[in-house]
DNA sequence: CTTCCTGCAAAGTCTTTGCAGCACC
DNA sequence: GGTGCTGCAAAGACTTTGCAGGAAG
């Protein structure tokens, strides 16, 4: 499902779910269905901005909360300078986080689901989600200083 | 490693590194060594008002930041109210984090390393540590209300 | 004595909230 | 038109910081 047809159809959901859909939420949404990095509610409201001044950090706040709320942003790592969210997979999967320049990886080609099931089979717990970070040093920094 | 024992270890290295050793600093270190559930700094420094009133917040605060650059404490999940600690098993291990009682378990008997060296080996990252936190319903929640 | 630590209060960040007016449906 | 949304500013929660006095080594 591509970006646009995605923000159809949550548009859509939005709407059968009693909520209205306002140029500052499509404006808000597509920032975040297109965001392939990671980004903090800051940059998705500077990124709004650019084509749509009429916008208030407050409804960009509010906007992520219903987002959550519907499952179509996760959100990760509440560390350095606010959280950050992924609405381009929002079903949890590992994030790498490099701890000298910031950027978020996302981790892919490894099956989390048998440490989780195991986690819940031997604790009892009815698990809904989880959250995997790693912390390190990513390849570019690496090469950059050692 | 019990309690006394290793308020002693980390009092001796808090010295070799130049640091001193205060009679807060000591409550301190004692209540988070002899916490067994992921206190917040908040809950710490009530516990430590108890035995030692002359206390501030702040000095929990700087203690804390002092902790976790020792490697004695590590910061587990930045949400409801304030992030938690844990200095009782500070290497790094999964956490059950109850979304309806706010109670945190460890998450034992299952072998995270195999997914981390996995996820390391394929993304050219140099991990330090990570963080697996599982949200759910815990038992006793679950026991209560279905 | 020197240096580091404490405690207070103030400032800083990120996030949430109250409310009047406006816009979607 | 009614209801929910926006935007502003203020409040809120948690954490950090500056600084003067005090204590550890």
């Amino acid at each position: 499902m591509d970006t646009e047809e995605r923000l159809r159809d949550i548009l859509q959901r939005l709407q059968k779910d009693g909520h209205r859909m306002t140029p500052q939420r499509v404006a808000i949404l597509r920032a975040f269905l297109s965001a392939q990095d990671h980004p903090t509610v800051e940059q998705v409201y500077r990124r709004v901005c650019r084509d749509f001044p009429m916008t208030s950090l407050a409804t960009v706040y509010k906007t992520v909360a219903l987002l959550k709320e519907m499952g179509e942003v996760i959100e990760i790592s509440g560390d350095l300078q606010g959280s950050r969210y992924d609405a381009f997979h929002p079903e949890p999967h590992p994030h790498l986080i490099c701890t000298r320049c910031g950027q978020i990886y996302d981790g892919e080609g490894v099956d989390v689901q048998p440490v989780v099931a195991a986690l819940q089979a031997q604790s009892a717990f009815q698990v809904s989600t989880y959250r995997l970070d790693l912390y390190g040093i990513c390849a570019a920094c690496q090469a950059q200083s050692g």
